[in-house]
DNA sequence: GCACACTGTGTACGACATAGACAGACCATA
DNA sequence: TATGGTCTGTCTATGTCGTACACAGTGTGC
């Protein structure tokens, strides 16, 4: 019934089947699109990913992928659906923390596998089959505790923004070879250092001072920010009890 | 010194002056080049802003913005800078929770005003001057705290991780008209209810039962998740005493 | 066996980012 | 004050992109 007003894509991503119909066989089907697109991806970037060059991929003409996705927009979701795959099962384990860190940490696994995820432009919140199993089991890491739904919902969004946006500031550095992320890093504290003098930007330069980072995205970064935005989970749920 | 190796680009925005030269004198600055894709920005999103358009705005052909651009990121990083503005000096309030939450409602008021910012690709960390600005004073918000430089710049980041993904959740609805956008978010809730059978995704039926939106924009969803970031800075604030 | 919906193809169009050559404008120097 | 050299904006051109449309062939339900 509702899911008859379901996009095409939405459609075919879930599985809801056109009756058998006349005409050639189609030759592939979604899925196999945006497997190659998904590798073209992987390999040079959402930039990377073109109607012709993923026609190309599939041996086929660029207009000939119009009869499986009505325009570009369709293909990314097929891509990021598919890049997602499942999640971990968060299971048996007793403590939410730990539950919603596997969570995280195959969230983040994922967009290092395809950091061309978080360049999709997003024009609809989720609806694709396996983004909402990640977010089924986002919230089943919350059982057992006292948040409301909506709290749990909310308690899920931070943690899928938070690691959002803690992969996003690396992204770009991840898509290029190591010895290069580091130079970019090197070269971007000394900008940093030449421009934020500390007579006009005093706190900035508190920090240049230390050995350290700083400013970047080594493994431990994100466990730091994690427990943070963890702990403020915890007060919720301590409030609620 | 070092900073003849910065970018044009930047060295324009920070006013580092080339000495006088000859030939004809240019006929504007940057700024006016980012002021008027800006202008188009704001109207059409961030896909109504091209070479030509922005040339077209300022009565000129397009490849003269090349004379003042390096290419088209380069314009980003203007539109950037000019977007954001100045930030409100946090100033005098004693708490820092008091002090952030300014920065971060208008970090988020400058985000709402200019939605396309969220859209932006994101090439490079920010050394514009605004951009530094903004980042003085939000890890000045946590002066007198027992944070260390290291701590305030993730406390910060964390902010603003946040606020750039729950402006960023409803940044497509901010450029529709209301009603249309309440429409959206009925229609998403309709599809939503109609997949998320209770059977497979038990707990995100669960909350599909509640009265209130559970997945969205109200205002008030913003500081229910600010607080809960600013509880975890709270807890590590505690923990380093 | 036949009609017709559906497939993949070819061609075409307008928008886009950017390269290169050019004519004129102006400042620094002589 | 004259002038050389350099910078400005313009014009033209190229390759890529997303997608509309018309066509020829294919195979299923009747």
């Amino acid at each position: 019934m509702e899911e008859h007003e379901l996009p095409r894509v939405l459609q075919q991503l879930w599985g809801i089947e056109g009756r058998s119909r006349p005409g050639p066989k189609p030759a592939f089907q979604v899925q196999d699109i945006g497997d190659a697109a998904i590798k073209l991806a992987d390999a040079g970037g959402l930039g990377a990913v073109s109607m012709s060059k993923v026609a190309a991929e599939l041996g086929v003409t660029t207009m000939a992928l119009y009869r499986y996705v009505e325009a570009k927009d369709d293909l990314y979701v097929v891509m990021l659906d598919q890049a997602f795959g499942l999640p971990p099962e968060v299971g048996e384990a007793a403590d939410w923390r730990e539950r919603i860190t596997t969570w995280a940490e195959a969230f983040q696994a994922a967009l290092q596998k395809h950091p061309w995820i978080l360049q999709v432009p997003v024009v609809e919140p989720p609806l694709s089959p396996n983004q909402l199993v990640w977010m089924e089991e986002g919230l089943r890491a919350f059982e057992h505790t006292p948040l409301t739904p909506t709290d749990r919902m909310s308690a899920m969004q931070l943690v899928n923004i938070y690691v959002r946006g803690t992969t996003g500031l690396s992204a770009s550095m991840l898509s290029m070879p190591p010895e290069e992320a580091a130079a970019a890093g090197k070269q971007y504290l000394r900008r940093l250092r030449g421009l934020a003098t500390p007579d006009r930007f005093p706190t900035i330069a508190a920090g240049l001072d230390e050995p350290q980072d700083y400013i970047d995205n080594d493994p431990s970064e994100f466990y730091f920010g994690l427990t943070t935005v963890l702990d403020g989970i915890q007060t919720l749920i301590s409030r609620r009890n």
